[in-house]
DNA sequence: TACGCTAGAGAACGATCGTTCTCGGATCAA
DNA sequence: TTGATCCGAGAACGATCGTTCTCTAGCGTA
């Protein structure tokens, strides 16, 4: 197997375990049983557990943000893209296994130790709220909405992460229509 | 000293290190040292480790609570007491050491292993709903916007714990006045 | 066939975890 | 004073952590 092929592994495995436990929860030796891989082969391809912690962060994160944008961009009306993100957001709360958002947690459980980790996070969300002006935008919409939507999206994945429900999407959603109706009222 | 004093110091030495750090990365011998009590006195006060953490959590819900409530009292009018809780947050957000929400960042650590921590975030997460209730419908608003401040509040809270800055209370703020007006236009 | 290299399996390492045990000094009743 | 009880100090326990090392089987090349 080439290194492409056991990095994906590596990856996979451990961005599963680590979104379903918890990251400290989950230990090299389980990382390997569940990816296959041998610890060698598992040390040769990431120097340490934070790098590979990075590294799946980085991965999901290209993930993520391409899932919501080939999601939203089916939407034809840009104004409509916007709400878009919250039905993709409830579709994302209601599969099986959902438990938050990675970055949250993550933030949460490692941003107070690891810095490495506390950048991957600030980073994945700099870059959402870069896709929601981006949206905010080519709507025609003043570019201070960009940072209330924003906080209706990790206050809707801050709270189904912990309810477990995925109502608060649509809660998100709908404030974000009044708010979208009082920027560009009809 | 009694086990109420003992108690309370435990608990102020736990909450401390455990917000600051995370709870995984705090061990029992290093809340020994900074409570001053003994190994053999911590595990006479609570059973094992998981027992503090929501004692901890438990405590912290009832004076985070109140200090938000005693916040939003000072304010007269009803309707202005909710854009005093998106200022009580701003505030919070800029104390030094802050470092997001303790429920979201505890059950993004341990929810996933934790029965007992996940359940008291979602317990916390309930109350402050219930006091937002309160909020909502002193103010005479229809009670669905809730779940809409709810979801402002999280995403603050969320926010700022990634990104270390206070202005996500502030963009919540002026989401809710739009909320607000739309929900009772003057 | 002999050799050098790679890498898997998994033992081993030192550190640290949560928890328990041992020891000895302090306290207090009789 | 004696004896019983309590409890702090901290060693010790078994488990597990992240990481490294040893051993060996398999491989391609001479």
């Amino acid at each position: 197997m080439d290194d492409g092929a056991a990095r994906t592994r590596a990856l996979d495995a451990a961005e599963e375990l680590f979104y379903t436990r918890g990251i400290q929860a989950v230990g090299m030796d389980e990382l390997r049983d569940r990816s296959g891989l041998s610890l060698r082969r598992l040390y040769a391809l990431f120097p340490g557990k934070e790098e590979l912690v990075v590294a799946v962060l980085e991965r999901r994160d290209e993930r993520w943000r391409r899932r919501l944008a080939d999601h939203v961009a089916a939407v034809p009306e840009p104004a409509e893209r916007i709400p878009a993100v919250f039905d993709w957001l409830g579709e994302w709360f209601a599969e099986p296994g959902f438990r938050g958002c990675a970055w949250i947690n993550s933030n949460g459980e490692l941003g107070g130790v690891s810095a490495a980790v506390a950048a991957q996070a600030r980073e994945h969300k700099r870059r959402f709220r870069a896709d929601l002006g981006r949206l905010v935008s080519d709507a025609g919409l003043p570019e201070p909405l960009t940072d209330e939507l924003l906080v209706l999206a990790e206050g809707a994945m801050a709270t189904a992460g912990i309810t477990g429900s995925p109502e608060p999407a649509a809660h998100a959603r709908r404030a974000a229509r009044t708010l979208l109706a009082a920027a560009a009222p009809a």
